[in-house]
DNA sequence: CATGAATGAGCCTTCATTCAT
DNA sequence: TATGAATGAAGGCTCATTCAT
């Protein structure tokens, strides 16, 4: 009974939760109104309040959401043999769904979680450990790189982690900048730029 | 008379935009009331009418402006002789001072921009035309630099173009992503990356 | 079966009341919600409307109760040989009590309801009749006290009768008034004010 | 000019007053609602706040203004000669003033305003400083009264004062507690009580 | 050029009440 | 008997905008 009821709560509240990301793509954080969202979820502005407390911890559940989503992926490839290869052909698949899928929600999110993470502390604390966490994955993974020398080992891991992680980032921001870009051509260059990055200059000097 | 009344309007007018600046700043586009501008400006709501038709002219106006400032630094280097050096000391130095400043207008409004532009047509095109204006610049420079043997002339310099101001830009994040990242640590990598991604693979495998 | 029922269906209402009784006193009959209710009382909202059709019936209910109950105290003395010493003692009694125990239920509920009773016609008349019966039963005693020539017989036992009542209700709100009274310098004029009233003007020359 | 927008802002802020107070009288402080007071005022419920930070801000400046206007009729009578006849007097004149405009802005206020002291300490301030100004006067007369010899020199002036002013507010009551009552009989009562308590023994004994 | 009074739609939120279970 | 999901009107308040002065 109990278990049924706090199963149908939680279904609810994700419900809600998305109708929410579907309106704060469309308006943003502070236009989205909660009379959209309820109409979007279809419920009554009154019962919102049963499943969240308010506007504000309807953003900080759903950006909490959506990243702890986007994080997990990253746990993924954590024993992989060829790191760079493998690392490369993860990012495109990424970076080409999103391109494919035009304004994604989680696309769209980055932009406006960057910007509401400037003025809302709860939103910065959810971004910032987010961001630890990529980076610490990542950087896990370029230090077993460079102890099996497929990495140059003259790279601060934590630095490089740091980098590779923003610059994936702003990948995701290409069509906003550019409409028509043309996604492969760009993810080439990209590709190369980190392998000449990664790759240790001995092999580089021989490839 | 007539052109001192024209440049006081448009001092006027100047001002009001940096104190939306500072409004937008501290609140965003869409939580920075009109009256809180006007009082920011030292002017009454009525008044703030004769300058701007509405608050999205004044979100377009301030966007515009920013924008074309930021433009208008990349039409300096465009003569130089050690391409790749020089552009990575202007990012540096542009770079650094960003950092240094804690939360500038311009680093907030990129995000904020980059946000906006996902739903406001004006803006978008504001940041479409602003990111071709680097691009196309970008561009000439790496094709210059591949005219005289300082760029890898395999890259495509359009491509290349975008991956770089991108990349650059992503930078402005850092603090955001991290607010105890290491500014020289995260810029060493970059650099590296740069140099690798354009230096001709004959110079790199030289050097 | 039907009376165990009915007892328990009682006790729950009573329940109820009570809890209905600290909330209107925490927050007033209108700012006190009937999910706080509720949630004092352990129920739930649709539970509550088994026992009362309305948050007003709730207001009405207690209202009647608590004034039920005060009036019902007024029943006790009716048969005393020394009256005026008898009432001052009782008077005396109460109003230490009250005074004692801070913010009592029954004090905030008498200057709410006596707000509530300017607009409500159900308290209202609940209202009046609670003073009417207490006015009965003060002119009662009044009257057997001129009889027995322990009251000066020139007053007017009704009048009288409301002029005491009022006034004793008034010593309720003296800690409002001040809440650094001296609750037993202001009751020492209050009884030399009641005797010197009521005691016919023979003996009170005499005294 | 600033003047004269002063002085208006000032007008219209006593009228708003004044029709919040009418919706106050009507539904109390807390059923009557923003827009019926900007309805009864004539004006936008956006543009009350021109003239009050919030509804709380209203209810307080309104009591404030109530309970300054009463506390401004005691200071009237401070030189007088027959002190107890001039009191009495006064206080007919008062309360026969309240007496016959049935439901006045003043009575209901009293009533409401004990009520909102219990639990809003603004108005808990205001009210306790206003009976503070009260019993100051009212204590100061009576000490003249004890030496001129017209009082009771047994009296504490203070406990007295305090006496006075919560019995005379009570007389306010009246109406409420009997539509019927006959104030002439009351207050014919009220006057005994009075004399008797604060004309010296001596006097009384002998008148 | 400059003010600030005035508007009214819309915002987020609360609340008494109902109803399916 | 008992729950709590669900409603929708209403609440206090904000805001971009207009307009008389």
């Amino acid at each position: 009974m109990r278990t049924v009821n706090a199963e149908r709560h939680a279904e609810k509240r994700a419900e809600i939760l998305e109708a929410a990301g579907r309106c704060f793509l469309r308006n943003g954080f502070h236009r989205a109104s909660i009379s959209a969202i309820c109409a979007e979820a279809g419920i009554s502005p009154g019962h919102l309040y049963h499943y969240f407390d308010s506007k504000e911890a309807i953003i900080t559940a759903l950006v909490e959401d959506r990243l702890d989503n986007a994080a997990r992926r990253y746990q993924l490839l954590i024993n992989v043999d060829d790191i760079v290869p493998t690392l490369l052909a993860e990012l495109e698949r990424y970076l080409r769904e999103e391109h494919s899928s035009g304004f994604t929600l989680k696309k769209m999110m980055l932009s406006d979680i960057l910007g509401e993470a400037s003025r809302n502390p709860a939103i910065a604390a959810l971004f910032t450990s987010f961001c630890n966490k990529r980076y610490r994955y990542a950087a896990d993974l370029l230090r077993k790189g460079q102890a099996s020398g497929q990495i140059d080992p003259s790279l601060d891991p934590d630095a490089t982690a740091e980098l590779l992680i923003s610059t994936a980032d702003a990948a995701e921001t290409w069509s906003i900048r550019n409409p028509d870009h043309e996604f492969d051509k760009n993810f080439a260059v990209f590709r190369t730029m980190l392998e000449r990055l990664l790759t240790p200059p001995a092999r580089h000097a021989a490839g």
